[in-house]
DNA sequence: CCATATTATACTCACATTGAGCATAATTCG
DNA sequence: CGAATTATGCTCAATGTGAGTATAATATGG
């Protein structure tokens, strides 16, 4: 008989706040993963669905907002893992990841999962406060090594390696998330990465803490997927008011957009921007909150999605 | 024993000139469908090679540039087809869509395959020569007639109808090539819509030619899919380039752009921001060709992509 | 109660980008 | 040669963007 194909759906579920952006994680012995679960085709109508049931059952939460990120199929990236059954285990596993977005960290105490914010995976993505000291101490090193001991693919590495970390004056472009993650991968500088592959492709080697925490399986490479995707989208769609309140100062949503692309932006043309682009609208009340003058609270105005000039947040980086 | 599951690789494989944009399609009696064929875990590490494996055996083309576009899981919108096997037959299929360019429509006459223009399926998103009367004629009191039916959805299906289309002075969005096409199949317009569901929803009806021409199983739904993530992609990354000769002038290249997005553009400052994007480069060699005044030659100067202002071409219609 | 810190918000100004169109150049065709 | 045709250059107003400066409204510490 030939190889059986198991469907596994994982979700990346972000919240967010001012201090960050958090993803709803499950715990695995003393590693971590994302909700996820074994598609059923005689349960499931879709994956959609499927994946929402697994998400409630592991989490208690339920997603609102969701959207598919990728189908990964590729041998020798997954290991089959807990929550996916014994159907999986003699079977070709592909991965299906789904990103899904929720205003509130809900209490999800009574499972065993957790809001964890995404940085600990990916310190290097994380410039709010100026650029991390990592990319250019050691992984630009690390990667130049490898580049090095590439062959005649070594200029072509080089050049990868420049481009996705914004090294030698090169810009920093937020969303190549997925990208920078990949490299090291191929670098060996992922710490799951030698161990999937059980070959020593490594070459380079690094201490793995500044390296990120890894994941279960191949959820790191989802999570990248995710945030990439997410910091391209909140531009040119509406989607960061499904992660805001009902109400929100300014402040509070440019630290939300601010937590989702790792930069600082500047404040005024933010707000400038925003006025501009009619997606939120002043209710009159004030929060008295913080330190000094009341800011005024906002609403996303959802009347604004049926006029068509449906844009996301401008991101002037300040 | 529980449902096996088979996933189907389909691609769209794209090329385009001055008359207009085509896909590779192959013919299942006086129907037609995408090159497509069913994943082996055992022979295919990636997705990937196991689509190139399938288009080069059905079409005898070998694809360059291929992206992933989407997996489609949802029960009843595919029905197992031709190509995939007996392993198919009571196995629950996912289709996972690719989208494949190339410079050249290479001849491929010695397969069962045509390069066809993709407006044939669509004929409401060639806006090419000014908006098309369907819309307004056809297409848009179908879809207000299906909105009435739609008892306390209705306003919301008229507000979609409307976004989707460009109804009522709002304006036509290019990208949104997925979301028309759902509309129709969800309103039972589009011919293969009742046929995949064997209930009879429709409620409304359309002489079927004005809604193109269906394809095999779910394989317009993932043509769809393709020609607006291409019109996006277009905008914001040089793959419009994957598309051209080695040398060409800026009307062609402005031709093929037109193709692919269905509109008709500004020339003079398509090639205003063609200059200053830095994207390509003047060969002082000239096209002798067509009536007036000859055209520089120019050629995609791919140096660009290390330069990492790595955007895509600007479409100031027009 | 006032000076100071803190946060919010308004406004300015130079500069780049964009939409729209006019003007000129280099061909072919009759 | 004149008209048609296509390519290319250039202008101009309007709008958008980056980078600030200025002012307003609150809290807090002396």
């Amino acid at each position: 008989m030939t190889t059986p194909i198991a469907v596994g759906l994982s979700a990346v579920i972000v919240a967010a706040d001012g201090n960050g952006p958090y993803a709803l994680e499950t715990r695995h012995g003393n590693a971590t993963g994302l909700p996820h679960g074994q598609f059923d085709p005689e349960r499931h109508r879709t994956f959609e669905l499927g994946l929402r049931d697994w998400v409630r059952a592991q989490t208690g939460f339920e997603p609102g907002y969701v959207e598919q990120l990728y189908t990964f199929g590729d041998r020798g990236r997954e290991l089959p893992q807990a929550n996916l059954g014994d159907a999986a285990r003699d079977a070709r596993l592909i991965s299906v990841g789904y990103l899904g977005l929720t205003p509130v960290r809900t209490d999800i105490s009574a499972f065993d999962a957790v809001w964890r914010d995404w940085y600990r995976h990916f310190p290097w993505e994380d410039h709010r406060k100026g650029r991390p000291d990592i990319i250019d101490e050691a992984i630009g090193p690390a990667l130049a090594t490898w580049a090095d001991l590439g062959g005649k693919n070594a200029a072509d590495r080089l050049s990868r390696a420049q481009l996705a970390f914004g090294l030698d004056g090169r810009p920093w472009i937020e969303e190549r998330t997925l990208e920078r993650y990949e490299l090291l991968y191929e670098a060996g500088l992922a710490p799951e990465a030698p161990r999937d592959r059980g070959k020593d492709k490594r070459g380079v080697s690094l201490p793995p803490a500044t390296m990120g925490e890894p994941m279960i399986s191949d959820h790191r490479r989802i999570l990248a997927t995710a945030i990439g995707r997410l910091r391209g989208k909140i531009k040119y769609r509406p989607v960061v008011f499904e992660l805001m309140p009902e109400r929100f100062t300014l402040l509070d949503l440019q630290k939300v957009v601010e937590a989702l692309l790792g930069l600082s932006l500047h404040k005024q043309n933010f707000r400038r921007s925003l006025d501009r682009s009619g997606l939120v609208e002043g209710l009159g009340a004030f929060n008295q909150a913080s330190g000094g003058r009341p800011a005024e609270l906002f609403r996303f105005r959802r009347e604004a999605l049926r006029e068509g000039h449906v844009l996301g947040v401008q991101t002037p980086r300040g």
